[in-house]
DNA sequence: TTGTAAGCGTTATCAG
DNA sequence: CTGATAACGCTTACAA
């Protein structure tokens, strides 16, 4: 049987509001009764039983973390940070995955409060009313991780797409391209997914670019979304000589359907990526992409939660990092 | 402020403890009173408070998951299998991520007893006498996924390693290959890496093929491993026709350090996977690999371990589950 | 069938 | 500085 806080107070001779406040340091203690509770506690291998003590503080020490999807490099990296940075400020994660499902994340919303998480982290496509309600009412701490700023009453952290975007596209422009192709995330409700439209169309607009709205695709993040997207395109009899895509996944589908149609890559047709995963590397030709801090993101936007958790308040609350450009051999 | 147990009953007009009751329908309550409460809590909105209720119970309702690396697509499909049956048993899991690092292991172990898990999944690559020790010491379930049988007091769940690069090392020698190279995970505290050789050195003998050292690799599941391994032998002017590896990763390591040599795959030489990840048929060529039934192996793992928590007895304590073989296009 | 009361292991208030 | 003691919200004998 574990040990307890009596059994450390009784075998010190003290009270168990010593013991308390030694392992607290909540209050002073004189030293030799201080070495004494401590020596104890080491004998016995005393651990304090956080159970009982979330139920008298009223806080759980845990963090609730939405994703729409575990199992690919993104989400796992991200994840690699909430959980490191929680652990050193003795939180600890809790993870829902709703595959992206909308009745799935209120659900865990609700499952959530009840085990009394005290903030949350949320990866979800959208962000509407439901979601809104519901933080306004139980008044916990949110970070929106990539999703755009809906109002103050949440936190988000992100890079900022549409430049991403849009520097990427001119960058392809200044290397010679005019006919592009974007395949962005095209949830409607996905305000990064306007950004990056928004991006596209500027870098064209200022270089005297025709804005053709047929060569634009709505992507859902996944390789066969862009495979599709090409496909159709080719089909028409389009082909343009760039394709600026806005996940690695989804530039890798699109190089394969090209491929697939005797289309060489980069000698024909440049395409880009986004996020620099591990695919952009292992996969040949080795994408040009946008580099995303992904940990980096992770890591702001769970010590952003911390910090409002532990009351103090947040100055910036929409945190936007800088992102890079690496260029391999997808793109010519 | 939340609505407590007390508010309930008093609104109620009833006791608490029946209150206790009707929730948990623990003890017969006469139907008239019954419905007054849920009434009440349906008025209220009254959730249970878990802490309080683990904090009497002693349970905790949380399941320790311990893993080397969080993003890949490996780990992830697992984790979706955990966190998705455990919360079908109102189990809640919580995450640690270890980098491979034994100290580290060893640190989580204790955090996730003092925070009262009842049970562990271990995803590390070695098991040794320290967590065995641990293990004995505090009496938790534990269920290895992947990893080798060590005594009955751990419950594994895999498929047959060693089957499946014996039946595909066979299919590759069937299919015309005699020069073959094998990259397995070569911990060598990793039984499976052990069984893994095994497996090939079998297939060899059985169709009377010599047995090369030299040609055997040792990877930790990484596509560099694999690129090195290959890069090495390629400059001691060998050149195996076949290389069977045990991850795709490595697979895909291998195929790129053939290409970039100006060696055709599967022309020259044929390369297989193993696991079936997304990058099997994102990569080009399409990976031939071992189809690993990723997702099932980590429901059985969680089924296992709250079976064992819930005291239910453990009938097989080894679970191999079958595995499967997919031929694509980097092999002929 | 229902209510009373004793914990569960802490922290925190209030005397001394 | 130290020690009783009352919470925290719930479950569960034990009584009625």
């Amino acid at each position: 049987m574990a040990v307890n806080i009596k059994d450390v107070a009784r075998k010190a001779n003290v009270s168990i509001s010593t013991v308390s406040r030694v392992i607290n340091d909540s209050k002073p203690v004189s030293d030799e009764i201080k070495k004494r509770v401590f020596d104890i506690i080491e004998e016995t291998g005393y651990v304090p039983n956080p159970v009982a003590r979330s139920l008298v503080m009223k806080k759980s020490r845990l963090i609730g973390i939405i994703v729409p999807d575990i199992a690919n490099y993104y989400t796992g990296e991200l994840l690699n940070a909430f959980e490191e940075i929680a652990k050193t400020y003795d939180y600890e994660v809790i993870l829902c995955n709703t595959y992206g499902d909308f009745q799935q994340e209120l659900r865990y919303l609700k499952l959530l409060e009840s085990k009394q998480v005290e903030g949350m982290i949320f990866l979800s496509f959208k962000w509407d009313e439901a979601h809104q309600a519901f933080f306004e009412r139980c008044n916990l701490p949110v970070v929106l991780v990539n999703r755009a700023a809906v109002n103050d009453r949440v936190f988000t952290v992100s890079i900022d797409h549409g430049k991403a975007v849009y520097e990427m596209t001119s960058e392809m422009i200044k290397r010679g391209h005019r006919e592009l192709m974007l395949i962005r995330n095209g949830e409607t409700e996905d305000v990064f997914g306007t950004e990056q439209l928004e991006g596209f169309r500027r870098a064209l607009e200022e270089h005297g670019l025709p804005f053709r709205p047929e060569w634009v695709a709505n992507g859902h993040y996944q390789a066969n979304d862009a495979y599709d997207a090409v496909a159709a395109l080719l089909k028409a009899g389009q082909r343009p000589t760039a394709i600026v895509t806005t996940t690695d996944d989804m530039a890798v589908g699109a190089i394969n359907c090209l491929v697939d149609n005797g289309i060489s890559v980069p000698g024909e047709v440049s395409v880009t990526g986004f996020y620099d995963t591990t695919l952009a590397t292992l996969y040949r030709p080795k994408l040009t992409t946008v580099q995303h801090p992904i940990y980096d993101i992770g890591a702001i936007a769970i010590r952003m939660l911390i910090k409002k958790i532990d009351g103090q308040e947040i100055e910036e609350k929409h945190v936007r990092l800088p992102h890079g450009m690496v260029f391999r051999e997808s793109s010519r």
